[in-house]
Parts: structure tokens; sequence; C-alpha cells
DNA sequence: GCGTTTAATGCAACAGTGTAGCGTTAGCGG
DNA sequence: CCGCTAACGCTACACTGTTGCATTAAACGC
């Protein structure tokens, strides 16, 4: 089975089947990697399920509610949208600063072997690598000014 | 010395050392720590430093434009700017989900042992905490759910 | 299948962050 | 002091995200 089924995700977790959320959902799942507001709505547009600003803001704010899917903030001010996955959200994320996509690098299991100062509690920790996508050029002058962090 | 003199690194970039520039700059030395476009008005406001909205966002964009200041992505879907110190930027964030302040956690150096798969170009690390800060309530609903990552 | 309930939708209007255009001011060099 | 032009500050705008409310339709009982 390629995606567990949106349908039946949504139901388990009491919510009414309706039309935009199992799209929404089934366009999180067949994405793979954290999209913008905007880019459900072209997906939607590319299924042909209608679909208003407002309702699909608040069919993303109910997946994240219900565990179905995580927001993360993209490098410009609009969240990003993944469908969730069981075992939590342990992997790292890398944003193209060209195309401003995101994606999630499952395979990365960084060894943080960090220790906060007294005080502070943790409740989730999140690494984000910045730099140019495989789809995207050269730009050696963009690339030429940080050679490289830690 | 606690810090360097704005108007001299402001000069030393070939800009004109502008009241607003100086005074901006001083703020974001004097905070220590990434603060919203906001908070840096309010501190302008505070030295009666007068300053218009859209100059602001000028004066910090020139900065970050001249190594003079990073910009970070906030909680919210504000930037937050800090001054930039020498060798770089690497240090780890916490952002408190209470309060929504961002530290810099400069005694941190994360072990990050990170292989990017092929194609993908790095051009620099981000790593953030999230969770409570010192000054914020326990609130140990928010806490318990996510008990820790990575 | 039909009606009832109410969650979810869609529309309109709004708020906050960030940007573009442009005339005016003031920093710097002569 | 004068001139040049970077920087300022004002107006207007674009985009992301939110709130309120009337309408629609999903789920449920009959």
């Amino acid at each position: 089975m390629p995606h567990a089924d949106p349908a039946g995700l949504i139901a388990a977790r009491g919510g009414r089947v309706t039309r935009t959320r199992t799209a929404v959902l089934a366009v999180l799942f067949d994405a793979g990697r954290p999209i913008s507001h905007d880019e459900v709505g072209e997906a939607l547009d590319a299924r042909g399920v209608s679909h208003d600003r407002v309702t699909l803001y608040r069919t993303l704010d109910w997946l994240v509610g219900h565990d179905l899917a995580h927001k993360v903030a993209g490098p410009d001010r609009a969240w990003r949208f993944n469908a969730a996955r069981e075992g939590g959200h342990q992997h790292a994320h890398f944003q193209c600063e060209h195309c401003g996509k995101v994606f999630c690098l499952e395979s990365l299991q960084p060894a943080i072997a960090a220790t906060l100062p007294s005080g502070f509690r943790l409740g989730r920790a999140e690494l984000t690598f910045h730099g140019l996508c495989p789809a995207c050029p050269g730009a050696a002058a963009s690339e030429a000014r940080n050679p490289v962090a830690p």
C-alpha cells in the first residue's frame, strides 16, 4: 500500500469526511514534502476540487490539530504543511534558497549532542539546511558567499 | 569594550552614518538576541529616535545585506534580526513556545554529522530548539505532548 | 429514502507583515 | 557653503492569515 487512505484517517479522528479534507490530505501525502497553502490550492485545482482560501486554511489547521499534518515555517513568511508520519517528525529539512521548496531529509539522523543551558525546557528540535536543491542552477554567486556552516 | 561602535561599522561598509542606522544597530547589539521589527521600533521609541516603519525595514535589510545583522524566521510569520558576530553565525537558536522570544545559544556547538543526499548543495545549517524558556511558566500540558526529539 | 442536526463550507471584511513608488531631506565630499 | 545622491518618510499596495456569519451538506435516526 502506497499511502494510507485519507478518508479512513479522517473518520478515525471523528471528523466528517468531506471532499475538501480528503483531497487536501491526499495532496499532502502525494507531495511528500512540506508545501505551502498556495501549492495545496494549485494541486486542488489540478484535481478539479473547488476550494475556498479560508476553508483551505481551516482544513489544514484541522489536520494539524488532529495530528494528520505538520506545520513548519517557510523561508518566506508562509507556513508549509506536510502529511504526518507515524513515529513523530524526526527528520531534518532542506530549504532551497533559489526555488524556495522544502524537502524532508528522512535519511538524515544527525547526532545532535546538545545540552541546553539550565532553565530551558526542550519540546522539540528542528534542524534545517539551507542551500540549493538538485533542480536549481548552480548560481555560483549566491553560493560563494557562504562557504559552509558547522 | 562592551560592543563595537555602530557608527564605525556602518562607515566601514561605505554607508552613510545616519541617526536611524546607528540607533538600530545599537539596539541590535544591546538586545543580544534576535528581535522582531516591532521590538526594534519600540526600542527606538524608548531612545527617542523617530522612525518610519518602511525606513526601519530598509535599514534592517541594509544591515543584513552588509553583514552587520542576520535575519531569522520567527515562530509567527515575522522576521527576527540580530547583530552579526564575527566568525559567522555558528550557533543554535531557542524559540520559546510561550512568549515567542528567540535566544541565541552561543555555547552550543552541536555535532552535526550530516551527509546530504547527492545534488543538494549546502549553504548553511540552522538548528532551532523549541520549548519553554526560563522566564515562562511550567505549563506542563504543552510540555508533555512532545517528550523530546532526536 | 427522507428529515434533522450541526459540522464544515464559502463569502465578505479585516488585521499584520512586508514592499513599491516617489518627492523630500540630509550626509558626505568638494 | 554647495551640490550630489543616499537615505528618509509618506502613501499606497500585495500577500498571508484570521474572524464572523449565513448557507450547505455529511452523518445519523427514522
